[in-house]
DNA sequence: AAGACGAAAGTGGTTGA
DNA sequence: TCAACAACTTTCGTCTT
């Protein structure tokens, strides 16, 4: 992870922050994006304690794990066949049986076909790169394996293993835009979610206010500097303790709403409540305890 | 007229016995 | 499993810009 040895070369603080969505490496200090598309290195780039699960799950050629047959399987067309040849044509008529009956018998492939089919739809509307689509579809196979599946709707599981992916990569999105985009009520992501956790003995860090703020940020059409800055509150807010217990969405508004405020490019509390998914009243309250326990301008 | 503010009651999730 | 609890939401009246 070379880049978190750099430094900023405006400003030289070692103090960078990781844009995770947009794959930018962003100087704390000044705002300067120091170098982008990042996320093309690949997924993996982060170092995760279940790491070594994926990545011996991915052995071998470079095969999408999206693609429930690899993308090997392959159709014989009946027609094609002449009439002539009486034999050669009860052969080829067999053959084709069998691949019906491999698809149809393997309850797995099928299950895992129309999961990963959801998983690109729920991620689409969503708007989440690929590498949170592939991730969620590694998960997905786990989940299989250990019949996690069992007695759960596929959109459901589907929602949880894209809500779990999201958060490993650094990008969260809440439980109510899982739900939502896959039309399966909360509570029910909420459990797949947990049982997931469980089972696959996975270590979720707690999602951190500064991870919305990037997204939330370009949603509101706020300059980068902004963004930065709103980074630099949420951290400073984290360091006085104001964080716990408190939702990491209504923080990341109050923090975004106080840094737009203060750069002149003021958005109301009812559109960054709005973006952010929390009330006026949230985010009122947030930012008042931030801007009575943080000593602002020096921040500057 | 729109935005900000704060009180008060209601809701859903977490926790600990 | 149930009750207590804190965070958050909803609603609404009032003040400020």
């Amino acid at each position: 992870m070379a880049w978190q040895e750099e430094r900023c070369p405006e400003c030289g603080s070692e103090e960078v922050i990781v844009d995770h969505e947009r794959g930018e490496i962003i100087c704390q200090k000044c705002g300067l994006v120091i170098s982008s598309n990042i996320v093309d290195e690949g997924p993996e780039w982060r170092a995760f304690d279940h790491e070594q699960l994926v990545k011996r799950d991915r052995v071998g050629p470079p095969l999408s794990p999206v693609l429930y047959d690899e993308g090997l399987s392959t159709q014989i067309s009946i027609e094609k066949i002449g009439y002539e040849d009486a034999s050669k044509r009860r052969q080829l008529y067999r053959l084709r049986k069998w691949q019906r009956k491999i698809k149809t018998l393997d309850a797995t492939a099928k299950n895992l076909a129309l999961a990963f089919f959801e998983i690109r739809r729920i991620s689409s509307i969503l708007g989440l790169p690929e590498h949170v689509v592939e991730l969620a579809a590694t998960y997905y196979r786990q989940a299989l394996k250990k019949r996690l599946i069992k007695g759960r709707s596929i959109e459901g599981v589907c929602a949880a293993v894209i809500y779990l992916a999201c958060k490993e990569a650094g990008i969260p999105r809440k439980l109510s835009e899982l739900a939502e985009a896959a039309n399966v009520n909360r509570k029910e992501v909420g459990r797949n979610y947990r049982n997931l956790v469980r089972s696959l003995a996975i270590k979720v860090l707690p999602t951190r206010p500064i991870d919305f703020i990037p997204r939330f940020s370009a949603a509101l059409k706020l300059p980068g500097i902004v963004s930065s800055y709103a980074i630099k509150i949420a951290l400073r807010a984290r360091e006085k303790g104001l964080s716990s217990g408190r939702g990491a969405p209504g923080l990341a508004a109050a923090a975004i709403y106080i840094a737009a405020t203060l750069f002149g490019e003021r958005r109301t509390q009812k559109e960054v409540a709005q973006i952010s998914g929390v009330t006026e009243v949230t985010v009122r309250n947030r930012y008042k305890e931030m801007f009575n326990k943080l000593n602002i301008e020096v921040l500057v």
